[in-house]
DNA sequence: CCCCAAATAGGCCCGCCGACCCTTCCCTGC
DNA sequence: GCAGGGAAGGGTCGGCGGGCCTATTTGGGG
């Protein structure tokens, strides 16, 4: 089997070098490419078509999760693993959304990045233990538990959120509810962290999906 | 019985004058206040508490869609007119979605007025027989056909509205399609337009609505 | 052959949305 | 009594959404 080809995409300078030092010993991979920006990412990533990227998710130009939100729709079979500086659950939420199939930390343990590298490469995916149970929660839809992360929205939040999906535009919801439109859009940003959504229109359907509002009558 | 009591809420001061004369000559109905701008509007209207409100659509400070909004939710049994210098059928239509119940142009026949304004103060609604085609088709849903609007839409259009119902914003409805964004744009104004609609949240509903997309899996 | 409709694209402008900061007040639990 | 969280409110700021207008190309129907 030929070795598993890695792109490594991160503006750090030494952090690539690192890596590619770091793979030059193991046998059954190796650096095919480096980007520093995500546009550069897409290029390399086109022409070199590599099992895996290593994907910075800040990074000047065009962030790591747009940049695998493109990939994953042109090259569905390559990997992507996030590798950040910190746990920001909420672009890690994101990058998942997007296609990326793992997440590291910088400062993980080197042998913790060449397993994530071959599970990805394998077509698996790899989680630290925090991630994969918010995940898990979030993605799955097990049967037992039909709304896993509404239960979290207070009840202000919980109206807030039917309005939305009924369509109504923030200085709506502020006059339905006779509070000021900027405590409704607290209200939303909260809605949004608590359900990992990024914009009121994601928030509409994950309501119709929960079935919260009915869609039915006008 | 009471007089019809009429709120004539529109910026040209020798309008509402000369409605006002109107008016006082017919028995069974009278002119209770006058509003020049929107708010005025509003004001007058919570503490009048008039039968209808004869609302020019363009005005300053706050026009008469959305004046008739706010309205129609405070008091849900106030008549509101429209009273519009040309036929401008986006207006209308949001008008009536907004609440209001009459629709007659400046230049129409007194008795279009006083009858508009007697059926109105009926609980009925009075139009003229254009636009109460078009609303018709809009408003019901007559079983014969589900979708009384869609057909009209271009073929590139439907691909774009079900892309906007799948939650996707303009730039990514651009990939998908490999367009350019403004073209997307161009096809979600000509979406809006032909669909009497404002917004992608209520193209969202409107296809959810007629089925254009599916909702359940993720 | 000409005209129209559809699709594509660009520019300009403004308002709303959402991100990220705050503060205050009240209620409840420890 | 104090901590904590929910609710309400405020400010700033970048970016996207949508209004409006123009232009080009292509294909089909009169």
């Amino acid at each position: 089997m030929d070795k598993i080809s890695v792109l490594v995409a991160d503006d750090h300078t030494l952090f690539r070098k690192g890596v590619r030092k770091m793979l030059e010993v193991e046998e059954d991979m190796q650096v095919v490419g480096e980007a520093a920006t995500g546009r550069e990412a897409l290029e390399q990533a086109r022409t070199l078509m590599p099992d895996v990227i290593l994907m910075d998710i800040k990074m000047p130009d065009l962030d790591g999760v747009e940049a695998t939100r493109t990939l994953c729709q042109e090259m569905p079979h390559v990997g992507i693993i996030f590798v950040t500086m910190f746990q920001d659950d909420e672009f890690v939420f994101r990058g998942l959304q997007a296609g990326g199939r793992g997440y590291i930390l910088k400062d993980a343990d080197p042998e913790t990045m060449l397993r994530a590298i071959r599970a990805v490469a394998n077509g698996e995916s790899l989680l630290g233990p925090t991630i994969a149970q918010k995940a898990l929660r979030h993605f799955s839809a097990l049967p037992g538990k039909q709304a896993p992360l509404v239960d979290e929205l207070t009840p202000r939040e919980l109206e807030v959120l039917t309005l939305i999906a009924e369509g109504l535009c923030n200085k709506d919801i502020a006059r339905e509810l006779s509070i000021s439109e900027k405590t409704v859009k607290n209200h939303i940003n909260n809605i949004f962290s608590k359900l990992h959504l990024y914009d009121r229109t994601q928030a509409m359907l994950y309501a119709i999906r929960q079935g919260l509002v009915k869609v039915d009558e006008t």
